[in-house]
DNA sequence: TGTACATCAGTGAACGCGCGTTCACTGATGTAC
DNA sequence: TGTACATCAGTGAACGCGCGTTCACTGATGTAC
């Protein structure tokens, strides 16, 4: 069968778009290349006209996820005028996260699995990480200058991703809950810190 | 050839310790066990008569790995009368440890791996980094109340994990010690933030 | 004291299975003449 | 307008390989008589 025009992008897009599902909810290496095929509903021969290797489609899948998030995070700081921090943190440190993997922060769900990938594919995601947070930075107060504030946003994506992970460890669902809340109450402390600095030069 | 009392049982302890090692260097996924047993000095028929499973053996290197960190934490943060909390940060938030992820802290090496462990294991693992975070909050400032510090020590140690995790997937070296440097000093900055809490209720 | 047998930690070959990857093929549509 | 051939996204069987696991075996020492 022949197929319309651009037909064979949309493919790869949602092939791409479902490895990041998968790769996400189950881990890079217990996913293979027939199941993700099947997932997105082909089979598995087609996959080596798409992609030049399993690798190949894991850094685009990682990336296509990690801007998605970015995105998202970001929209919803800046759709909230007053404290756009909060409503970041909260976008990202909530129940509904901690239990979608699948469709949340893939550095959250894949860390220690990203830290052993192929350089290529790491420093990828290690680039994207820093933009987003020099992003995170030109949202804190202004009061402190621009390197304090990279400093302090560096610490809050930190305490975002270690306090999700946390919270995906732990089975009992109130304190995972606790934990969350904790971190955006903590978090923003290390903001307001940040902003209080400056003064005191 | 017939062995010494107690051979079997250290031959055992052996296997464990390579384990943790090779789990939190490689991944858990990627080690297979003749690889593991070889690492051991070792072949692959003798593993089953030690345990049961792969994923016997996962659940007591990951313990056996988390006890030996907090152990180490403890002791740093213990032998500094002045400022526990800032020995043990320095004992954790260092470059020797983000190169060195086969001796160091099993949660920063495979936080994602876990998560997706069975219940068993991830129980595990979640009930010995709640004691942890306990021991933390036991040697925080004491002026604060126990609920405030444990719930302090939780965003701490979460800050430690993402922030280990970032300093790994960071390949510019000065940059990923800068990372652990502000890890540092914005972790004491939330423990000195909840020992100031007390006076305000 | 000497011989026959039991013990048991560790060996190494083999099992079925799923992995990443390759490749000859299909078949609906487009193009040439 | 009709026929023959080219195109090419997707198919499905097969490849070698390493995985977790099993099992008959080894061989040095301990025990029984």
């Amino acid at each position: 069968m022949r197929y319309a025009e651009g037909h064979k992008e949309e493919t790869r897009k949602h092939i791409v778009k479902v490895a990041s599902q998968c790769f996400r909810r189950e881990g890079i290496e217990k996913i293979g290349v027939a199941t993700l095929m099947e997932e997105a509903g082909l089979t598995v021969g087609g996959f080596y006209s798409h992609f030049k290797s399993k690798e190949g489609l894991i850094k685009e899948a990682v990336l296509c996820a990690a801007e998605e998030t970015s995105y998202r995070l970001l929209e919803a700081a800046d759709s909230t005028p007053g404290d756009g921090l909060k409503a970041l943190l909260e976008a990202y440190l909530n129940v509904a996260h901690r239990h979608n993997p699948q469709s949340g922060c893939v550095i959250a769900a894949l860390a220690s699995e990203l830290i052993n990938r192929p350089d290529k594919t790491r420093a990828a995601v290690a680039n994207h990480t820093e933009n987003f947070v020099n992003q995170i930075a030109d949202r804190l107060s202004p009061e402190a200058d621009h390197d304090r504030r990279v400093r302090a946003a560096r610490s809050i994506w930190a305490l975002m991703v270690g306090t999700m992970q946390v919270a995906r460890l732990v089975s009992d669902e109130e304190l995972s809950a606790q934990i969350l809340e904790d971190g955006i109450a903590n978090a923003l402390k290390l903001a307001s810190e940040a902003s209080l600095e400056r003064s005191s030069i």
